[in-house]
DNA sequence: AGCGGTCAAGTTGAT
DNA sequence: ATCAACTTGACCGCT
């Protein structure tokens, strides 16, 4: 069975999640600041609340949690810890809250924190960084029983072979709570299925396919192939990104995504594993529930004629 | 109340 | 040399 998992936001469910900015945090008077992240935090587990059960009652099986669930969370000068945020541990247990919904009603929950999560990073104050961003990544994971962080590879500094041993090594040296949940996603830019796959089986680490940055930057490994490879990478229900061109596949930038996804963007042969399928679609909530019932018509004889 | 410039961070490639 | 793109709009200060 395909799972199909719904990314971070809502195109017309009524269900936000609030942010600020470094610069008008910094603004305010420290108990004012305090006062302000809390709000903002207990605002984003409510939402996530309501995410969780929006996703559960329409048959969505899982959700991608923005990084900025926690603004701020690590910034050198806005970062807080939640512990020290007025009602702190109402935080923490409206989050613990989405982590017990989540596990009874099976709604599978990660992250894929942005692009300055570097790994491979010949600058050490970087992979420092990316590290520490990690680890807040895995304490809000524990919380909300979240099993993926799922991060690119980074750069190649003009020699992939040597930026993927960095990141080989930097994955190596990270604590285990967060290695156990780290996964690592071919771009469409750098680094292939085929890039990835060795850092995959070294490390433990497993692959997260994204078909549609496979089709913009191919590696000469087939679809079908690389499914098989990807999946292998797995200790749990792997997990697969799909996303439609904006333009269509004739134009020169296929990397936007459109509002929807084709079908025919789909790979079939993904129909025969258990798999989660994350739907990287503008049209949010609309376009997996679309997918949805566009896959459950592949199942079902098509209707005859006279029924 | 509405509008538009700005938003912490890394890296690449188009211009 | 600058800047958009990344996964993606939302926030905040001004009028």
């Amino acid at each position: 069975m395909i799972r199909l998992g719904l990314c971070c936001l809502f195109r017309t469910e009524p269900i936000r999640f609030r942010r600020t900015t470094a610069t008008y945090a910094a603004k305010l008077p420290p108990e004012r600041r305090a006062e302000r992240m809390a709000e903002i935090c207990l605002h984003n587990a409510r939402s996530l609340l309501a995410a969780l059960t929006f996703c559960y009652h329409n048959g969505i099986g899982a959700f991608r949690i923005n990084s900025q669930i926690l603004p701020l969370k690590t910034h050198p000068e806005a970062g807080y810890a939640v512990e020290d945020l007025p009602g702190g541990k109402d935080i923490i247990a409206a989050f613990k809250q989405c982590g017990a919904y989540a596990r009874r009603h099976n709604v599978r929950t990660s992250f894929h924190p942005d692009q300055f999560i570097v790994l491979s990073s010949p600058r050490q104050d970087v992979v420092t960084r990316s590290v520490g961003e990690l680890c807040y990544h895995a304490q809000v994971a524990s919380w909300v029983n979240a099993d993926v962080i799922n991060i690119h590879g980074g750069g190649a500094y003009g020699d992939k072979t040597a930026a993927l041993q960095r990141l080989a090594a930097a994955v190596g040296r990270l604590p285990t709570d967060v290695r156990s949940l780290l996964t690592l996603e071919n771009d469409d830019r750098i680094y292939t299925p085929r890039d990835l796959l060795g850092v995959c089986r070294e490390t433990g680490v497993p692959l997260v396919y994204d078909v549609h940055h496979h089709r913009c930057l191919p590696d000469g490994i087939a679809v079908e192939k690389t499914t098989r490879l990807a999946a292998a990478t797995w200790n749990r229900e792997p997990l697969f990104h799909v996303s439609s061109p904006l333009w269509g596949w004739k134009n020169d930038n296929p990397r936007n995504h459109h509002d929807f996804i084709d079908p025919d963007d789909f790979p079939p042969c993904w129909l025969d594993y258990d798999l989660t399928v994350d739907v990287e679609a503008k049209a949010k909530e609309l376009a997996v529930l679309r997918l949805k019932k566009q896959l459950e018509s592949c199942f079902r004889p098509a209707p005859q004629a006279g029924e």
